[in-house]
DNA sequence: GTCTATATAGGGATAGAC
DNA sequence: GTCTATCCCTATATAGAC
């Protein structure tokens, strides 16, 4: 089940909601169409949902972990920004949630966006507090870190330059301390 | 003929290109399906070429058209900034482009967006230099401008904030000009 | 230059056998 | 839990009248 989210999610990241055809679905599943519907009753619109729970989920283990337990802050960012090149995929994949947005999955998506767009500028910013920054700063930096992933992953397709997303990344770090430490 | 553009540049910002069904166009535009096809012979793949070459008109006429002229750096830039505002809608709209990276419409747009980013680096670069930048903060700086823009939009639309938008591009003028003035 | 009508393919979804 | 077969709908695209 694990395996049929991750192979459903990446049809959805590569192609949006629309793009997205239960014949595209059936083939990165080796399931028939007919299957998808015995695991996801309410089809695609089901998939999205539970592929957002899946991924928010990896999220967490992959990407916000690192920012606990032992260790600097400079170390915990760098971690951080490892976890996220490794979730990317080093640019390579999209995200999920960005590719929803700009094909119409918004309805039943929209909770679900808005909470995990929240929840990381919450987490950042809560570790800059932790480093000292004023609350002003750290949301400005958080807001930016978030955006700058985003906006990463675009340029990084759009040049077909998936290095400059990792180079990007790689800076938040930096970014992210600066007058901290 | 203009006018027919900006319509269907709207349905593919908001649908994406998958999503941009005929019916959708043709209602948007008021042209009946076939009527389209009058204009556009070759369909879907022919009106998002001709929407690309459209907006890269407009981007220079509303936006890097700020950065020309008289004026200090960083009224060029607060230019721009507002210039950046009015073409999104204060946030409201999606980038063409990135909506397209997403939703498959990639083999024909593969260059000009390509081209697209590149431009917009090579400006804002551009006027870092004048401003006495050095070469590598100016790049640094220009590919964080294009980051955030395009982030923003998508965090924007996530919160269902456009205001955020707004905030994020306003801040622009002040971190490219960080320590040059 | 716009329309109606239509051809053909593929979309999402369900029934029922195994 | 997976399959084949099938339903209905919408998608893209074209032909030809006006």
């Amino acid at each position: 089940m694990e395996e049929i989210l991750d192979q459903i999610a990446d049809v959805f990241r590569r192609h949006g909601y629309e793009g997205a055809t239960l014949s595209r679905l059936s083939a990165a599943t080796g399931l028939g169409r007919a299957s998808l519907y015995h695991h996801f009753p309410d089809g695609k619109a089901d998939m999205a949902q539970a592929v957002a729970a899946h991924m928010s989920q990896n999220v967490m283990k992959q990407i916000f972990s690192r920012l606990e337990g032992e260790g600097s802050t400079r170390q915990k960012l760098e971690g951080f920004a490892s976890g996220i090149i490794e979730f990317y995929d080093g640019g390579a994949k999209n995200c999920f949630l960005a590719a929803m947005t700009l094909t119409g999955g918004n309805t039943v998506l929209a909770e679900p966006m808005q909470r995990s767009v929240t929840r990381w500028i919450e987490k950042v910013s809560r570790i800059l507090l932790e480093a000292g920054a004023e609350e002003k700063v750290a949301l400005r930096r958080a807001r930016m870190t978030v955006e700058r992933i985003q906006g990463a992953l675009i340029v990084a397709r759009s040049l077909n330059d998936p290095q400059s997303f990792e180079t990007t990344v790689r800076e938040l770090p930096d970014m992210l301390l600066q007058g901290l430490e």
